[in-house]
RNA sequence: GCCGACGUAGCUCAGUUGGCUAGAGCGCCUGACUGUGGAUCAGGAGGUCGGUGGUUCGAGCCCACCCGUCGGUACCA
């Protein structure tokens, strides 16, 4: 190579925080989705796809007085001078899609999974790139909507492996919510941004303790990193309003209710806010889902700034260790709530709506550390060598005859020597190594190696290979009409239950 | 975005108070072994020490800025 052309080459690399799926992972993460599927079809909810760009107003991302799009967004300008944008999120896209299709029987009932795009920092299991798999009932305002989601939560969950105390699915509404801050108010709603903020001071409980919040709702609070964040600057009697509310005991649905209906005495959203969990308690008893997997829980709030009535989460109740063996938070996995407004932005039209979204590359790192998620990457167990290439008709017969017996095979199809082979073989996942020379052809007879087999009793070899070699106590012939049932047998011997 | 720590082979790391051609283990490749991956042994490849500038006779080591990673914080529709 020429001096100086080394200074030329493309450097091969990837945006922050986008990554590189490789077989493994994409292999476990259909199969999860598969799952979900499944049980969201079992509601009866229906496939929906969408662009993955839209028009930034459909995704409701202007800033308020500025003539371009909030950060947080990969967004652009088409060559009309439009601004253009990856979702966020899959839900702005439904409700321009409902927008668009006023016809659509209602409730509509859709699921849809893809790929979400949001420019924030990434961080371990954080990316700006990243799946959710969504599932939403437009056009009703029934309390039933939102319980049959915490039951689809639940069902996703167990269908994925999380038994019901592995997981907790937990509930509140904003309604009870803008109750609290009523009351905050002297019995009127306070300002926008001060709702704002005091909610997001409500978020941050669990990182930062009550003691945390009551200092982030007044003067503000001084980390251990020594950052300062500056507090919201309420009034005590006011702050403690809000610690009072969070510091309900947590209980049963309706012990919590019972609860809430005192703290928010007075305030008519207050009130409507607890109503509506007692019907969502009513329907989950009914169903059958207990305290144990969906509870009411004050302290849940959910950033989204769109949510108007109940929202859950679904979170993961069992330690998650990463390689070191550190204990990571692995916050929810589950969200979503009510949006009554989201649809009215396009049609002016009332069109109440509720969902929720899993997070699937979260949650499918999450199941890696639990056992039984298959990380193989293999999709065919098979492989048929190439001994001597002037048999290459005969292998490409056995390669065609195992796949019809519906068996996955592939054909070596590389240049190299049999050891060679083998070691493909055993790199890329096979379980069985099929030979064929012209001894085996002679006898109308297959070789067969358990590779897995192989592996395991690999450290016996010692030091006399050629012995080992002889023996290949993992290798056996069969006839070669008995091929299917050979290579069945072994894989067998591996595969799950 | 802000604060802090850390960037040395594919991976995990070592590298004395600045001093010759920058090392190890694992992995990878090749051979012993052209009908056998994994054992053993022997060899080999692979680094602009994150980048750029500066201090110095001399920088992997010191200084500045930049980039990246990690942790915290903010934001998270």
């Amino acid at each position: 190579m020429a001096k100086g052309e080394k200074g030329q080459r493309t450097v091969a690399r990837r945006l922050k925080g986008f990554r590189d799926i490789a077989a493994g992972e994409m292999l476990a993460r259909e199969r999860m989705v598969t799952r979900i599927r499944t049980v969201y079809e079992s509601y009866g909810f229906v496939p929906l796809e969408t662009p993955a760009l839209e028009y930034v107003d459909a995704l409701g991302k202007f800033l308020p007085d500025a003539d371009r799009p909030d950060g947080g967004i990969f967004a652009f300008r088409d060559e009309e001078e439009e601004w253009i944008a990856l979702r966020y999120d899959l839900t702005a896209p439904l409700s321009r899609y409902v927008a668009m299709n006023r016809e659509l029987p209602l409730p509509f009932r859709r699921y849809q999974v893809g790929p979400v795009y949001r420019m924030e920092k990434p961080g371990p299991g954080r990316f700006r790139e990243f799946y959710q798999f969504d599932f939403d009932s437009v056009g009703t305002a029934s309390m039933l909507a939102d319980a049959e989601s915490c039951m689809v939560m639940c069902d996703t969950l167990e269908a994925l492996g999380i038994a019901a105390g592995q997981y907790a699915i937990r509930v509140n509404n904003r309604k009870v919510l803008n109750g609290v801050l009523e009351r905050l108010g002297g019995g009127s709603a306070p300002p926008a941004d001060v709702a704002l903020n005091v909610l997001r001071c409500v978020d941050k409980l669990d990182r930062v303790g009550l003691e945390g919040v009551r200092l982030l709702l007044g003067p503000g609070r001084r980390d251990e990193s020594g950052d300062f964040t500056r507090g919201v600057g309420l009034a005590a009697a006011q702050i403690e309003v809000v610690l009072s509310y969070l510091s309900l005991a947590a209980g049963s649905r309706s012990g919590v209710c019972d609860e809430l209906e005192r703290l928010v005495a007075g305030s008519a959203a207050g009130a409507e806010g607890v109503a509506e969990l007692r019907e969502i308690d009513a329907a989950l008893t009914a169903a059958g889902y207990g305290d144990d997997r969906v509870a009411f829980d004050p302290t849940v709030v959910r950033g989204l700034a769109y949510y108007t009535g109940p929202v859950f989460e679904g979170v993961l109740t069992f330690d998650v260790r990463d390689e070191d063996g550190t204990v990571r938070q692995f916050g929810s996995v589950f969200g979503g709530g009510r949006y009554d407004d989201l649809v009215e932005r396009f049609t002016g039209q009332k069109m109440p709506a509720t969902g929720a979204s899993i997070g699937v590359d979260r949650l499918l790192a999450a199941l890696r550390t639990l056992e039984g998620v298959d990380t193989a990457a293999a999709t065919a167990p098979v492989l048929v060598t190439r001994l001597d290439p002037k048999l290459t008709a005969e292998y490409l017969r056995l390669a065609a005859e195992l796949r019809a017996a519906g068996l996955n095979t592939e054909l070596y199809v590389g240049k190299q020597g049999i050891g060679k082979q083998f070691k493909y073989a055993s790199d890329t996942g096979k379980t069985v190594a099929l030979i064929i020379g012209e001894d085996e052809l002679k006898a109308g007879q297959v070789s067969a190696k358990d590779l897995r087999l192989g592996s395991e009793l690999a450290g016996n070899i010692g030091a006399d290979r050629k012995k080992w070699l002889e023996d290949q106590p993992a290798q056996f012939t069969v006839p070669r009409s008995g091929v299917v049932e050979a290579v069945e047998a072994v894989l067998a011997r591996y595969s799950p239950k």
